[in-house]
DNA sequence: TAAGATACTGAACGAATGTTCAGGATTCAG
DNA sequence: CTGAATCCTGAACATTCGTTCAGTATCTTA
């Protein structure tokens, strides 16, 4: 690899790392391309040189944030035998990763802008539709085995999803310990709640 | 009542539903006063004729949402008898009334935003407590009857306003009989979650 | 009905924001 | 070593936004 390719990589996940920080921190209209440079020490115009736009740039972190999740899911996810196992490494690396749903807030809130592009909304409704589906796979897989009453996967997949997304709100202002122990309150309390 | 009373309370009530249903539908930031006048007729002069601010105008709501809010549970409380009933009347009122949380997208957003009064900060964090307070109340209500099992009602109360927050903002862009089941359901998990 | 109070208008302003662009610096290829 | 490619800068631009204010219209009071 070249020195310049290198160089590139590195600002570019520099930016990155700095955008994402922010936007979790702050909402996305909030975060402008000023803070990124100041927290960067890169310039305005080179934030787009690499990237396409503000939007190109937020909707980069969400596809990276996803592909890292389920990397890191996968290769945990033999080590769970039940579902119900699987139910609690869910949501401890939900808090572990980062404190934060990639669905939060900042997506939310992107969400219900007016101006996006169509390809932008597609790829959005997109990662919604997987994260539903992921937690009615989740789901399923304890119906199946019997931990779980048979029932309405689908709306339960909502109804965790709600929960996951709101405990990353409750938690935001929370300790580590304080929000490990809520999620894992929180997780006890859905799965007595759909249990055999 | 004088007419320009009456006039003035009109005008004011027309701005706050518009403002309302704005910030609920587009976020603090994302509503722009220009918004509130194109809704309503107003103009921006008006505005602040009736409104100290965007933040008092925002503020203003909260309140009167809280007080609206309690006085109608406050109707409806009497007729329940288990404290299961009372979650799921609390279910529906949260859901027909707005199909939003006080505590949602907008409050969020505003919470993070750097420029705040401290007594408007003050008064948000009455709010937040207010919340759990409610939910810890209807929670050991449930445990002193013998229908939940004795536990961590505090942390219990934190689970329920992050699920409810979270049903908020998954159900935004579903049908109301969508968000209705979808509530029950949740309801339902969270219930059978802590029963005895 | 006259004077004052109240309700409202809309142009103007300053601050902030996303984006562009002409050009400078650094590195690479031949 | 030289020209081209790549990386980066920061001033400038066009918008948008919250807020103000001088002035107008409408109503109240005496």
């Amino acid at each position: 690899m070249n020195k310049k390719q290198l160089q590139s990589e590195q600002t570019r996940k520099r930016v990155a790392d700095a955008a994402r920080q922010l936007f979790v921190q702050k909402g996305y209209k909030a975060t402008s391309i000023e803070d990124i440079t100041d927290a960067t020490g890169s310039s305005k115009g080179n934030i787009y040189y690499h990237f396409k736009s503000k939007e190109g740039l937020f909707i980069y972190l969400l596809d990276e944030w996803d592909r890292d999740w389920i990397a890191k899911w996968q290769e945990k996810e033999h080590h769970y035998t039940s579902a119900a196992e699987k139910m609690y490494g869910f949501a401890e690396q939900m808090v572990r990763e980062d404190l934060n749903h990639p669905l939060t807030k900042a997506v939310d809130e992107f969400f219900v802008g007016d101006d996006k592009t169509s390809d932008i909304e597609e790829r959005l409704a997109e990662m919604v539709a997987n994260h539903i589906s992921f937690n009615r796979s989740l789901i399923q897989q304890g119906i199946d085995s019997g931990e779980f009453k048979p029932g309405d996967a689908e709306g339960l997949a909502y109804v965790l999803e709600a929960l996951v997304i709101g405990l990353s709100q409750v938690s935001r202002r929370a300790s580590l310990q304080q929000a490990l122990d809520t999620y894992r309150l929180a997780i006890d309390v859905f799965l007595h709640g759909i249990a055999t």
